[in-house]
RNA sequence: GCCCGGAUGGCGGAAUGGUAGACGCUGCGGACUUAAAAUCCGUUCCUCGCAAGAGGGUGAGGGUUCGAGUCCCUCUCCGGGCACCA
């Protein structure tokens, strides 16, 4: 053992008095440390996590703990199987809500916050779950943001090596660039051998820029353009409401802000990015290497939103805009366009830009140039909640320039619309209207050209003629006459074609893709493409650089400082941490005009803290602060280690816990070995965590590729809630029905109104919470029937994975189950039960049932099946109750399954059984198979499929003694009686089928 | 619109392609009790039948199979995610 324990004693209880016995235990597990986990221990590690909470200041419901239960059973499971199980938990303080509870009862967040985590602290230790307490931090403590901090110091002095497909420092970069090795492109992006291929845009021709040549300013930029934390003038979603920035998932589909509904606007800021874009690939492959739900893994890899096709380079020529070009000495721009279907690069009629396009302006026409404008600023005005309004009519305006297309020297109008996103690709499409249905819609609008370049099949021209007014002459016309006029006028159909087909109408002097299928005319026109210099194939992601500053207070400072040139300068390490400020006055300063500048709250910080000089040089400190997601990004790490003052976790302790060995049931490639939460956070928490885990690999901070091994969801509680007449919500715990009984007696039946106070309230159903007024609070629940019962009550309700409705009434099943267990053990003076034998387990069905139980609970916790492991266990404890005795090591054996589950009557009746230690240093029991089955086995006789009886025979009974069995049977006989037996099918000791005629 | 999940008694749910409804809640009947609570016993998918029993039944329709809640196709409804992503 890895410890010594304290002698745990029974409590004096003689009956089962729930609340005594579980304050009784949990003071003996805190005073014993019982669920200490061991660093190093000789034992296979086991990580059990959950996603840690916000600790809000409703504090919890009995939703909130749904997933904290299973982990507690599958860790405590764990333990009792030998492992050193690491089971922690703390709590992700930072973040607006805290900050705006502050403001509105005008105490500082740090107060509230901490009053808030007590309550929390006292809650989940009331219902019994075994963290290591002592391992407990939230992110607000300074001894942890010195750490996030510092991992953000990481960030920033890395930079992503295409060539080796992983970060290293920008020192490294440094030395590369001034030996000469690399050298510098367009945009101070630095010239990669490797990534030279999949370069967007135009390809440098030049071979670049030597380092060496370059300015001081100029070097600064270009290592900023590589670092993988950077400032940059990026279009965010701006609240002025909130004086905040806000990430596109804290905005909602109507675009305002998910924090009190106010409206978000579009505008540059300079604002800190993390460069997790260079990471898209690997974040996408290594899914391979982690054991999660393959929902979430999709959801990821549609947010990282892969999609395959080519870049293709379209000059910009014609009058006017070569000779306006011209005028102003500048070389005739080339327009990329990003395109998954290069196959239709022939029916590219028009061009559109997005209004942000950089180039949008030297290429307005003089004549267009007010047009362009006005269409830039509306553009620009728009709320998200416009542009969705208005997705179906599209709106744009013509630039007055043409484009060449490549493939037929064609020259082709350039526009600007919103319906383009600079944020994804080039910013810039082709429109291939009669292939794409956005492009279509435009064209029809604006009576742009269409034209077919794929054939689609028979029945969608069929199917669209059908559509079509009868003058148009297609419809019911015969299909030879439909192809034909959709060859020539795609336009007269209703609907684009946006599937594969042949091509047709596609072809040059040296290149032809007509009749391909679409992916063969693909790889032809895309190699045609790069042989030409024109463009290449092309991978394009959906997922952007991270948004990283907020304009708050209540986060963790930036250890960045800014010189009076615009001069970035990081902050040592070993000035670390920055502490967030003391300040009177901590909120954001919002404004009702979207162009008010951001005034963050440290702007106000005293000037001891915003000013620092070094070198002489006076520097003023970064006064953006870190979103909420930057403390959840690696608190998984810190369990490992959290008292380290050297570093964020000590390389053998989170080598320890998050490598460990190869046991079995481990995560497979390390990681945490079981992390469980909700599904909310399938995409961002989990992307960004396992982005910053990937940094810390490659620079040789941690040792697995993954953070979590396993990932489980569980289901939300949902519960019923009542609303009056003006739509107010009304406290469900109040309401009665026609009958006067109270609404949770009754909420499920049919035919019920519901009244609150004698009014008339309508029934609904939703996310258990306290805005729905349908909170049921877990200390009530422990309070009337104890913690063991709202945990076996919670984990009964149904699969951990599904959605589930809260029914009060229900845990009266479980409670029943735990008194018959006490009933069952112990006797009415407070005496272990009579009916507990010192002999040998001597009934052959308390022993055969048993060991199915064993077998049974044991497999469902693996699969975290906990509601029919605790099926199995009722039927256990109702054949007990029917049985005349049972052994002591019955007794025992069975107590160790339900520790888990109702560990403080677990440890109570252990106790009552003297035992000298605590049950959770049992070792879980083995079943025997041999002891599953008796000598002889059910057989289901059929008769043309359907069950007509069944009888016992011996095991190894062949199928001619089976049928005899079966024809001896007087109901199987009825039914064979006249018919003649064509087949008879026998599955060994299950089943036996004959089919008659 | 696209991508994932679901749909089983009055309710929560259970069923390696092999007796549908385990386990529990509720309801009903009974025992114990002066009475109540607690506890225990019985019963509770639908239809027909006094009964023994027979027939039907897992959102709808079709298919594969000796046999389908489970596998395949089409559809309906509900939940979740993404959404002008070229």
């Amino acid at each position: 053992m890895d410890r010594q324990t304290i002698v745990p004693m029974a409590t004096d209880c003689k009956d089962y008095e729930p609340v005594r016995i579980e304050s009784h235990w949990q003071d003996y597990w805190k005073k014993d440390k019982t669920f200490r986990a061991v660093d190093f221990s000789e034992r296979p590690k086991f990580y059990v996590l959950d996603m840690f909470p916000y600790p809000s200041g409703a504090g919890l419901h009995v939703g909130h703990p749904l997933g904290y239960i299973a982990t507690d059973i599958f860790a405590r499971y764990k333990r009792m199987r030998g492992f050193n199980v690491l089971h922690p938990m703390g709590f992700d303080a930072f973040g607006l809500p805290a900050e705006q509870f502050a403001v509105e009862h005008g105490v500082h967040p740090r107060v509230t916050t901490g009053k808030n985590v007590a309550n929390m602290v006292r809650q989940l230790k009331r219902l019994g779950l075994s963290y290591d307490w002592d391992r407990a931090f939230a992110t607000t403590d300074v001894d942890y943001y010195r750490w996030t901090q510092w991992i953000f110091l990481q960030l920033y002095h890395s930079w992503f090596d295409p060539g080796r497909n992983r970060a290293r420092p920008i020192d490294d970069l440094v030395e590369m660039l001034e030996s000469g090795k690399l050298r510098i492109g367009r945009d101070r992006r630095i010239l990669f051998p490797s990534r030279d291929e999949t370069e967007d845009g135009k390809p440098d021709s030049s071979g670049g820029r030597d380092w060496n040549g370059l300015s001081e300013t100029e070097k600064r930029e270009v290592l900023a353009a590589h670092r993988l934390a950077y400032l940059a003038d990026v279009h965010v979603n701006w609240c002025p409401a909130l004086g905040t920035v806000l990430a596109n998932e804290e905005v909602t589909n109507e675009g305002r802000s998910e924090r009190g509904n106010y409206p978000v606007y579009q505008r540059p800021l300079k604002q800190w990015m993390l460069r997790i874009t260079d990471y898209v690939k690997r974040l996408e492959d290594e899914l391979d290497l982690v054991d999660w739900p393959e929902p979430i893994k999709l959801m990821q890899h549609n947010w990282i939103g892969r999609s395959e096709g080519a870049v293709a380079h379209f000059p910009v020529g014609g009058e006017p805009a070569t000779d306006a070009a011209a005028a102003r000495g500048e070389s005739a721009p080339a327009l990329s366009v990003f395109t998954t279907r290069p196959d239709t690069l022939f029916g590219a009629t028009y061009m559109v830009l997005a209004p942000e396009h950089p180039l949008v302006d030297q290429l307005a026409t003089p004549d267009r140039h007010d047009a362009v404008a006005e269409y830039k600023r509306q553009a620009a005005r728009r709320t998200e909640l416009e542009r969705q309004a208005d997705a179906k009519t599209k709106s744009g305006v013509f630039t007055g320039a043409f484009a060449v297309n490549p493939v037929n020297n064609e020259r082709i109008p350039i526009w600007i619309a919103d319906y383009v996103l600079m944020a994804y690709g080039t910013g810039a499409i082709m429109a291939v209207p009669a292939h794409d249905e956005r492009d279509f819609e435009f064209a029809k609008q604006f009576q742009l050209p269409i034209r077919a370049v794929v054939m689609p099949g028979d029945d969608w021209l069929k199917e669209q003629a059908d559509k079509t007014a009868a003058d148009a002459g297609i419809n019911g016309a015969p299909i030879d006459e439909i192809r034909r006029r959709y060859i020539r006028h795609p336009d007269v159909f209703p609907e684009a074609f946006v599937g594969q087909g042949l091509s047709i109408n596609s072809s040059n002097d040296e290149v032809s893709l007509d009749n391909l299928a679409t992916p063969d005319a693909k790889r032809t026109i895309s190699r045609w493409l790069k042989d030409k210099g024109l463009g290449r194939t092309h991978v394009q992601y959906k997922l952007r650089d991270w948004l990283f500053s907020r304009q708050r207070y209540w986060g963790e400072p930036f250890p960045i400082l800014h010189g009076p040139d615009g001069e970035i300068l990081a902050v040592e390490e070993d000035e670390l941490p920055v502490e967030l400020p003391e300040m009177e006055d901590f909120r954001p300063h919002g404004s009702d005009d979207p162009d008010a500048p951001p005034r963050p709250p440290l702007g106000r910080a005293p000037e001891s803290w915003r000013f620092v000089e070094r070198n002489g040089v006076r520097y003023q400190r970064e006064l953006n602060t870190m979103p909420q997601w930057a403390g959840s990004c690696w608190y998984y790490l810190r369990f490992c280690d959290p008292d380290n003052r050297e570093r964020f976790a000590g390389p053998e302790a989170e080598r320890y816990w998050m490598l460990g060995g190869k046991a079995k049931g481990q995560a497979e490639n390390g990681g945490v070995d079981l992390y469980v939460g909700g599904a909310e956070h399938a995409v961002l928490h989990l992307l960004y965590a396992r982005f910053w885990h990937k940094v810390l690999h490659d620079l040789g901070h941690v040792s697995s590729p993954e953070p979590f091994g396993r990932l489980f969801n569980q289901g939300y509680i949902q519960a019923f809630y009542y609303e009056d007449e003006r739509g107010m919500r009304v406290p469900a715990d109040k309401v009665v029905d026609q009958d006067g009984k109270p609404a949770e007696q009754v909420q499920d039946e049919p035919d019920r109104r519901f009244f609150f106070e004698g009014k008339p309230v309508t029934q609904r159903y939703g996310k258990m919470g306290k805005s729905l007024k349908n909170a049921v609070t877990p200390d009530d629940m422990c309070e009337e029937y104890g913690a063991d019962a709202l945990r076996a009550y919670l984990m009964f309700l149904g699969p951990l994975e599904a959605m589930k409705t809260w029914n009060t009434q229900g845990i009266e099943g479980i409670s029943r189950f735990l008194k018959r267990i006490w009933r069952e053990y112990v006797d009415r003076d407070g005496n272990r039960h009579p009916k507990i034998a010192d002999t040998a387990e001597s009934n052959p069905d308390t022993l055969r049932l048993l060991h199915e139980t064993i077998k049974k609970v044991g497999e469902d916790i693996e699969e975290l099946r906990f509601n029919t492991a605790i099926s199995q266990m009722m039927i256990f404890v109702n054949h007990l109750q029917k049985a005349e005795s049972f052994s002591i090591e019955t007794a025992r054996s069975f107590l160790k399954l339900l520790a888990p589950f109702a560990p403080h009557l677990a440890e109570e009746l252990w106790a009552r059984l003297d035992d000298r230690s605590s049950i959770s240093a049992a070792s879980w029991p083995e079943y025997d198979p041999a002891r599953l089955e008796g000598a002889k086995v059910k057989v289901v006789f059929q008769v043309n499929g359907k069950y007509r009886g069944d009888a016992l025979v011996d095991k190894g009974a062949d199928q001619d003694t089976v049928l005899a069995a079966a024809k001896d049977h007087s109901k199987v006989a009825a039914h064979l009686e006249g018919k003649t037996v064509r087949k008879v099918i026998y599955v060994p000791g299950r089943i036996l089928n004959i089919v008659v005629s």
